[in-house]
RNA sequence: GCGGAAUUGGUGAAGUGGUUAACACGCCGGAUUGUGGCUCCGGUAUGCAUGGGUUCGAUCCCCAUAUUUCGCCCCA
């Protein structure tokens, strides 16, 4: 037998259900909100991950999937979806355009990893990103977006933690600091942390080894290096997200792992336990040097990307989720019922009414079993003999009361019963 | 990438080194010869993840592989 690839999987039954209401919720707060559909490859040029990304980052350096097309041309399928969008943006160039840009994607995301609970290699994210605008409010907005749709979607535990990672040479700064500080302890860390010392300072501060001890409890606080404007700019960020009733606590030992990200990151958590070790559903930040960085004009962004398995995956405990009922389910035995049958649905659902039947070759006792597994709410019911005369049995599966009407006024019976 | 655990029908699962692999749900059929959802009766795994090995004999023991899962790492 042939099974799936190691950290793929389907998406059936129960789960369809939940994505399809998950899309569906995305779509419809992503148009009010104004943002406009962007979809770009599932491949791209390997380089651009490695520049976007980061050439140090885990992501690039063990997790990309690689590949050489027939013409030997350097792939990678995408692992995060901001790259693709912010190449796209420089290569229409939309930054001639009206500023800033607005967009949402939905897709699947590939990373070589191990897989678990919440982590898949190939998952699906959606998110937002906005290209022109280094207002404040922008950052607001993306925490706040995300925060509203998964409200909508039934989270109630929701905490979002915020920090403030400032410019290039704020974290030069808090880098130098924090490296001063760490150096005469550099023996008391861990094997990692000790690698990060030299390639990622950073990344210390959220070490689940160290994370508990002394030595970084004690730790600076990235927050007390920025700069007045940076400060400034954080501290409205936070004043909109009050106005906004955005419950988020300020935690300065958030650091992201992709390399692009400067001033506002973020990330949104939910405490469900079904999550495990993977409760962070939604996470984003600003970019303002990306898209100089890749060759565009110095557009400042702002995005977040939000993971569908493990919103889906919280949603197990928040709702139930079952299948559309049905508006119909006609019921036949012989051939001439059942050709009556074919055409009779194809009308229906020409009006817009939700139609099935069986095509197994059920008994009459059976299909009315199927009709109820359906949640039909009304029956019909095919009769030779009442055809003859030109008549069609509904039944309603809530009162059973049974009414035979012409068989060329069901459609707009069904539409007024409907 | 490292360490632990798991893998029995459509589903939830019992079970044992030795003839026909419990039970429940579901599904199909019948009682009810074209009006059901209750009840009763019957059917429903030639197979216990895959490949090797040990054995007279393995679903059960051993090894490998795959997948899943937990922790680490990392991340959505």
């Amino acid at each position: 037998m042939i099974t799936k690839p190691k950290g793929t999987y389907d998406i059936i039954d129960k789960e369809a259900t939940k994505m399809k209401i998950i899309n569906r919720a995305i779509d419809y707060f992503c148009e009010f909100y104004h943002y406009e559909y962007i979809r770009t490859p599932i491949f791209e040029s390997r380089d651009l991950f490695h520049r976007t990304v980061g050439e140090e980052t885990d992501i690039v350096t063990k997790e990309t999937y690689d590949f050489k097309d027939r013409s030997d041309r350097e792939l990678t399928l995408r692992p995060e979806g901001t790259a693709g969008v912010v190449r796209s943006f420089i290569e229409n160039k939309m930054y001639g355009t009206n500023l800033p840009k607005k967009f949402y994607y939905n897709g699947t995301m590939y990373r070589y990893e191990r897989p678990g609970n919440g982590r898949n290699r190939e998952f699906t994210q959606f998110g937002v990103e906005i290209l022109g605008s280094n207002d404040p409010m922008i950052d607001a907005e993306i925490i706040s977006m995300p925060y509203r749709l998964l409200e909508e979607l039934g989270f109630k535990d929701l905490n979002v933690k915020i920090n403030n990672l400032g410019s290039k040479s704020d974290r030069e700064n808090y880098k130098n600091a924090l490296k001063e500080y760490l150096a005469p302890h550099l023996n008391d860390l861990c094997c990692d942390c000790k690698k990060r010392f030299e390639t990622n300072p950073l990344r210390i501060l959220d070490c689940k080894v160290d994370g508990e001890s002394e030595i970084l409890k004690n730790v600076p606080s990235i927050l007390n290096y920025q700069s007045e404007e940076s400060e400034k700019r954080f501290k409205k960020v936070l004043e909109y997200l009050n106005y906004l009733d955005v419950d988020y606590e300020v935690d300065d030992k958030i650091v992201r792992g992709l390399d692009y990200y400067d001033y506002t990151v973020f990330e949104i958590v939910s405490s469900k336990e079904v999550l495990g070790g993977a409760s962070t559903i939604a996470a984003g930040g600003r970019y303002n040097d990306l898209v100089e960085k890749l060759g565009g004009p110095s557009t400042p962004c702002m995005g977040f990307a939000c993971g569908l398995e493990r919103l889906s995956l919280a949603m197990e405990e928040i709702g139930n989720y079952e299948k559309p009922a049905l508006d119909a389910y006609i019921l036949y035995v012989n051939e001439e019922e059942k050709i009556k049958a074919i055409l009779l649905a194809q009308d229906l659902r020409g009006s817009g009414i939700s139609v099935d039947y069986d095509t197994t070759g059920r008994s009459l006792k059976s299909q009315f079993k199927e009709a109820d597994r359906n949640k039909a709410r009304l029956l019909i019911l095919l009769n030779s003999e009442d055809l003859q005369k030109g008549l069609i049995t509904i039944k309603d599966n809530l009162t059973k009361e049974e009414t035979k009407i012409d068989e060329n006024e069901i459609i707009d019976y069904m539409i007024s019963n409907g």
